[in-house]
DNA sequence: ATGTGC
């Protein structure tokens, strides 16, 4: 249980050292790179990088417009065109947007909530707790959510995000505070999205999708909180806390959003814009064209939607601890400390050479960790930064980190994961759902899945060490560790 | 990730 299978060892040799924690491959490495790449990671971590990684982050580094450096996160893995943990800043008027630079999984990200409960108060719950989850917050792939609503009340959604959920009553006007972006994102256009992407997505909000993808209960042990001053703040407060953290996107519609534009990008790339690039799959179009436009505006309907989605997932959990624990939801805490997005290109200023530029930055499978001070942060945390919610495998605990002033350094984004170093096949070749979910029960963690072939793909071996990456991010100085969180519970799609 | 693969 304990071997790791590395896809592949990458070759350290041309890698710059620029600090313990920082990697630079130099615009020479490959024709045609723009600006050097560099990756954040320790020694162990890059030497468990697969080659692809390399290949990709280089690639990205030769497209239109790009500026500073191209970035890895130290949860870096092969994905489509961009490595996941990709960071890529374009400038907003010479540069391009590309969705291998987003995710197919547009907006998907993380939210914590915190319980005023204790373990104690919980463990003989736990059981129901989850079976409850279990049904209130469907999972799997196609799997449909309990809200019904027309295509277009859908239509609405995608453009009000998870304020169309709070005014319908699903949620509390504190929850929008403590989403990014309030939980709308302004400039979403529905005239923009087809009718495909609608009929895919009118019926999943609310719905947790598959793979990686979950929902944990989870515990604060006082050992696991690394600094007592952030934890407070951002509503730590207790031995033994409980906790619920879930994970999961825009589902099928912005799957549907990103293939869409995807076929668009293809076609008019290197006809009309002229734009030749290493890999088809880092299809992209200038932003500042009819097309790049149509994208963003398009691209923002799914990150609506993807707040909107997990505002109503937080809903059924506060129905759900009502129910089994027969009190108001408002008794249990049940605040959210936060959610944040790790799949997205949001147009941000930063300080490039002492200049302010407008930039397009793509984070893919990276989290952005704005420090204190950031005028985009509500007035509850624009003293302590941003809480950044990185989430680990379903065996292994997940991490509330803070964002921090040298964060500039990468944009302001950090890691959002542990990172696969195994294959889905083989994670499936080496665990048995099943028994999986037998051993995770003998360590105290009661998990509930769809999938038994998906669960043995999620299993803790198959993703690197979530201390040693968020160890990584803390050395380099793009974010802070608070609190580390334990699961006892997890709904698995 | 995804009504799972060009």
């Amino acid at each position: 249980m304990n071997e790791r299978e590395v896809i592949r060892v990458a070759s350290v040799r041309d890698f710059k050292k620029v600090s313990d924690t920082v990697w630079e491959i130099p615009s020479s490495y490959k024709d045609g790179m723009r600006v050097p790449a560099r990756i954040y990671a320790t020694e162990r971590l890059i030497r468990e990088m697969d080659d692809g990684v390399i290949d990709q982050v280089t690639n990205v580094a030769t497209l239109p417009g790009i500026v500073g450096h191209a970035f890895c996160m130290p949860d870096g893995h092969w994905g489509y065109g961009f490595p996941i943990g990709g960071v890529a800043a374009m400038d907003a008027r010479s540069g391009v947007i590309s969705p291998g630079g987003i995710g197919f999984d547009v907006n998907c990200g993380m939210r914590l909530v915190l319980t005023n409960l204790s373990f104690g108060e919980v463990r003989e719950r736990l059981r129901d707790l989850v079976d409850r989850l279990f049904e209130r917050v469907p999972a799997g792939v196609g799997s449909t959510g309990l809200l019904k609503i027309s295509q277009d009340e859908f239509r609405r959604v995608v453009e009000e995000g998870a304020r169309w959920c709070v005014r319908n009553g699903y949620g509390w006007d504190e929850d929008l505070e403590r989403t990014e972006e309030f939980g709308c994102i302004s400039g979403a256009d529905a005239s923009k999205i087809s009718n495909k992407a609608v009929e895919r997505g009118y019926k999943q909000i609310g719905t947790l999708g598959s793979g990686n993808h979950y929902l944990e209960i989870q515990v604060v042990k006082p050992e696991n909180i690394f600094d007592p001053q952030l934890a407070r703040a951002f509503g730590i407060t207790l031995p033994e806390q409980v906790a619920v953290m879930f994970h999961c996107g825009s589902r099928g519609f912005g799957h549907q959003v990103a293939t869409d534009y995807l076929q668009l990008f293809l076609k008019v790339m290197e006809k009309k814009y002229g734009i030749r690039i290493l890999d088809r799959e880092l299809a992209c179009a200038p932003f500042n064209s009819p097309e790049g436009r149509d994208y963003f505006a398009a691209m923002k309907c799914a990150v609506n939607m993807s707040f909107a989605n997990r505002q109503v997932i937080l809903h059924r959990v506060r129905e759900v601890f009502s129910d089994v624990f027969g009190r108001d939801p408002a008794e249990m805490g049940l605040h959210q400390v936060y959610d944040v997005a790790h799949n997205t290109a949001k147009l941000e200023e930063h300080i490039l050479d002492g200049q302010p530029r407008q930039l397009l930055v793509h984070r893919k499978g990276a989290t952005r960790a704005f420090g204190p001070g950031a005028h985009a942060l509500p007035p509850v945390y624009r003293n302590t930064g941003q809480p950044v919610i990185v989430g680990g495998s379903m065996e292994t605990g997940s991490y509330l980190l803070a964002g921090v002033e040298t964060g500039s350094q990468t944009f302001f984004s950090t890691a959002h994961g542990s990172g696969r170093t195994m294959s889905r096949k083989q994670a499936k070749r080496m665990f048995q759902g099943k028994q999986l979910q037998r051993d995770m029960e003998g360590r105290g963690i009661y998990v509930r899945t769809v999938s038994f072939s998906g669960l043995a793909e999620e299993a803790g071996p198959a993703y690197k060490d979530i201390d040693e990456v968020v160890g990584a991010t803390e050395l380099a100085g793009i974010s802070r560790r608070v609190a580390r969180l334990i699961p006892v519970g997890n709904v698995k799609g």
